[in-house]
DNA sequence: CGCTAACATGGTAGCGCTACCATCACGAAT
DNA sequence: ATTCGTGATGGTAGCGCTACCATGTTAGCG
């Protein structure tokens, strides 16, 4: 016969830290009053909050998250789903969510869906399953089952890069005009033998946005507008390819409009090892307005795009809705900016 | 009078989704069945676990991920955390793990130092808090606090990109030798007059490691080891500003060694402006094997370090330990390249 | 025919925390 | 003196799930 109570037999569960009973315990308080201490400073008197804030030092207190956010029905989680991490674009726009949710205290929960929807949404799935604060998605593109699945959800849903029709908040630029704006741009510099050149522009079909505004302009113009897509994602590598297939398959072309820097930059490059003068011989022009293109010579004429910003007034857009303040716009658009290089 | 049992006045807490006791009555099962239905379906009849996954759709159920967290203290979240998300670097390593362990069902919390060993206690703490299954680290240095926290856990823990003394498991190169090795090249190639040119090395201190190797193998040598330091993160502007002032503080200088590719090629290019032949008038060295770098002409001499297939390499070495499965080495030397370019 | 083992399922008691309500002391207002 | 509010604290009942143990139920075996 033990000497303990049969029903402490069993092991204990869970982890070997302690909890919140045992910080009460060592402060002398409820386990209620602990927990006030540490989230809500302003309903314990000061000295009871200094008690319970060394009794956390002294016994390694470290609060368990998961028995809260189950506890409260609400972790501070934001999920953030982006199609790629191989593309600085997303990069920086993650970094400017990453900022700004990270000093109100959220955790940013990634997801990358390598361009597929499927993938989106058994991610928001999982991030349903975490009773995340928010969703912060990249695209107003999604399967059905994944609009259903956030149509009957009530927390805030930001979609970011693109503008039109969205589930809830929407932060922005209008990829048509852009593609309009670097086009105009070129028919103005006295181009009229214009390329349009993509990569796996099935997936990225912002890229494909662009180029519809462009063909718009051409046709406008009584210009036809040739397009080649690529079937690897952008990068320096398929730029310089591209290139190679554009003076290829249409010998008089005078300019190349590429649906990223990455690839405008790696085709300039390219341009240079083939001993071609850029814009003599043949013009290059760009999207994104990434630091690259910016520092070769000749500079890559682009379209500066606000990613880092973007990424931050969305992620204020959602702090604002879950501070319960009135969000004024619900679309916001960030716009874009023609930065004209020598290349064009 | 309520025609409601009284207790049963109190609104509802938690969420209103369906939980698993209504799949479990949907299906006819006890809830601790239609649990392991979906989680040990080999636990249960083939009939039932159809009918369980049935009723699923039809409610349209969402497991509540933390609750079965707290419930079983295990959540499939690996915390990692880097010190940059502005650095490409890092970016590909998340990029590895991220792949890996996504593909086995895992989540990554993303946590962003800023170089800041406080922000890395913090995020470890709060890591700690979510139950993470294992947690990846870049770096071997920590604060006191923060080797405190980690030493008590009981879970695997994985520093990435140098090796060194390590918790416990450890995936990286020899950022000494890797300093050593370029250095040795420019001796072989006849500079003598060589400048090491670092951005924020009291923060990023793995190119300062690289300085020590650079510097043991020209005081060998017995030549003078002279050191830029430039105040900014890499960046291509602020290898231009390195580029000048090494040319101005030491007009002599015959090659520059950048800490990293940003640096190199920033200054490369800058050197293209400013009319100076490379590597005729000014050779120069960087670190990591950007693409970027191989593209520009002259193309660069670098070091190549495989940061994906680290990121892979570290995933799967957490996920072995946390299969259970022996672990044959703590420590693994995953090495660098030596690429020449045109650049020395 | 009883005994064991393996399989399938269920009941129950938490996991560690917070929402909700209740209590009590004290001072201000009536 | 009574009422009311307010500030500080505590008790308790969950949050939704899974670990643990218990209970059939069937097949296999000597």
């Amino acid at each position: 016969m033990s000497n303990q109570d049969p029903n402490r037999t069993r092991r204990r569960r869970g982890s070997a830290r302690p909890t919140l009973k045992e910080v009460a315990a060592a402060a002398g308080v409820s386990s209620i009053t602990a927990s006030r201490a540490l989230n809500a400073p302003e309903r314990v008197n000061e000295e009871t909050r200094k008690r319970v804030l060394e009794a956390v030092d002294r016994v390694g207190y470290v609060p368990n998250l998961v028995a809260g956010s189950l506890a409260s029905a609400r972790s501070r989680f934001i999920a953030v789903i982006v199609p790629s991490l191989a593309n600085a674009v997303f990069i920086e726009v993650i970094k400017g969510l990453q900022d700004t949710f990270e000093a109100r205290g959220y955790q940013i929960l990634l997801g990358n869906t390598d361009y597929d929807l499927q993938r989106e949404q058994q991610l928001v799935r999982t991030f349903l399953g975490w009773s995340c604060s928010a969703l912060v998605t990249a695209g107003l593109r999604h399967s059905e089952g994944c609009s259903a699945l956030l149509s009957n959800w009530d927390k805030p849903i930001m979609e970011v890069m693109e503008l039109g029709e969205a589930l809830d908040l929407n932060v922005g630029l209008d990829h048509e005009e852009a593609g309009r704006c670097m086009t105009r741009h070129l028919l103005e510099r006295g181009y009229s033998s214009i390329v349009y050149v993509g990569a796996c522009m099935d997936r990225d079909y912002r890229a494909h946005m662009r180029f519809w505004g462009h063909r718009q302009v051409l046709e406008a113009a009584g210009l036809a507008a040739p397009l080649i897509e690529l079937d690897r994602l952008g990068s320096l590598e398929a730029g310089a390819a591209g290139l190679d297939r554009a003076l290829a398959e249409f010998p008089d072309t005078q300019a190349i409009h590429f649906a990223n820097d990455d690839l405008a930059t790696g085709a300039l490059l390219h341009a240079q090892r083939l001993g071609l003068r850029v814009p003599e011989d043949i013009a290059i022009a760009g999207f994104n307005g990434l630091p690259l293109g910016q520092h070769v010579t000749p500079s890559l004429t682009t379209i500066q795009s606000p990613r880092e910003a973007m990424g931050r007034q969305a992620a204020e857009q959602v702090l604002r809705r879950l501070d319960h303040q009135p969000v004024t716009r619900r679309q916001q658009d960030v716009g874009f900016q023609l930065l004209v290089g020598q290349s064009t």
